[in-house]
DNA sequence: TTTTGACCATTTTGTTTGAAGGGTCAAATT
DNA sequence: AATTTGACCCTTCAAACAAAATGGTCAAAA
């Protein structure tokens, strides 16, 4: 989208404004974060942000698609660390509900945001199940083929479990109304992550 | 309550508004129905109405109150029918599960109510909730006797469960911002309902 | 004991209005 | 040419206010 002339100041500059977008997301969520306090605190005008992104939006996109980024690479390099599957998937869930709360407690406001959420925001999550699953997947068909896994449909269990998880998480949240995620929730569902996994590595031990 | 003087002529009148606001409620919901409509269906004055419940709330309490009845009835009656305990839980959730269709699909509204909670529903609600947890954990703990499962602590494995499945209910209505539930929906949530409970029952059948 | 119309207080709803924020652009700056 | 910007437009949002609706009360009547 935009050529590089002289050097690479506009990777460093679009950096910058990533960073501070981020703060700022982070801090007060996608609503309540204007495009000039951006601005501002970049040492920008309002129009600059608009000659490096075309719209609030994909601004915001960008900030979340970084994290998702940093957060696969994490599991990656985690996963490679082990070679039992059981071991593998209790990584897995200790790291995503770590991201969990970082990408939220950030936040009083950010869950808002997911009440009504923009299309914008729906895509980059359905990108990031879709690819939670597939890693998954991989812990699944590793332990199948050493024979301590049996799950005819690594995609459909993957899948499921990972909804099974997000929909205990969601009612956490739902009943209590909560804005911001405090510490005994986070234990709380620490706690019940742990159980609904030990069931699911359970289910994965069993043939037919 | 009410003393009764003459005969039961109370009771049936009680029966009729009960029937009245049944229809109202499941219909057009909690907040999009009036005790003005109730009044008028029953052929009485709103200040009737008061006469026989304190306020709004009883009396779509007492509404609630009534289907849940129903409900656990027909579980007991439907449980005992058979001695197989995996065959128990599916039979459970098949009946949960229509009675959660037939409870909600009255209306396209009812689910909204569901969002800012009235305190009074959240009452009836968690009442429900440890009642078909000490359904489930009968059926547990059953199975733990004849030895076909394995469950060190059935209150919890029960709970948890019925979280998973509200979780995964509640992600789909969340999800698609649904006001009324189609029958496409259903049949997904059937089919998730079935695999979840599949977990769940393997999981039960693996020691330690 | 039961019923009711009139009444009150609060909530909800509709409307208006002024400010704020997202987004554009021609002109200026580098 | 690549960046930057102040001024500008348009839509959305929030406060404010008024009007209607609704939950709830009560004295009087049946």
């Amino acid at each position: 989208m935009v050529q590089v002339t002289h050097c690479g100041d506009n990777t460093i500059k679009i950096n910058t404004i990533i960073c501070a977008a981020q703060k700022r997301f982070g801090l007060y969520g996608l609503e309540k974060t204007t495009m000039s306090e951006i601005a501002r605190d970049v040492g920008i005008s309002k129009a600059s942000l608009y000659y490096y992104f075309p719209d609030k939006e994909h601004l915001y996109k960008k900030v979340i698609e970084n994290e998702q980024e940093a957060f696969f690479e994490l599991i990656e390099k985690n996963i490679k660390e082990t070679s039992e599957p059981e071991k593998m998937i209790r990584k897995f869930m200790a790291i995503r509900l770590n991201y969990f709360r970082t990408f939220f407690n950030l936040s009083r406001l950010r869950l808002e945001d997911f009440r009504h959420m923009k299309p914008v925001i729906e895509d980059v999550l359905a990108d990031f199940r879709k690819k939670e699953i597939a890693s998954l997947e991989i812990i699944l068909k590793q332990g199948v083929d050493t024979g301590l896994f049996f799950c005819e449909n690594t995609y459909e269990s993957s899948s499921l479990f990972l909804e099974m998880v997000r929909g205990v998480r969601s009612l956490l949240f739902h009943n209590k109304d909560l804005m911001y995620v405090e510490q005994e929730d986070y234990d709380m569902l620490l706690d019940k992550m742990n159980k609904i996994t030990n069931i699911f590595i359970k289910s994965l031990k069993i043939k037919e």
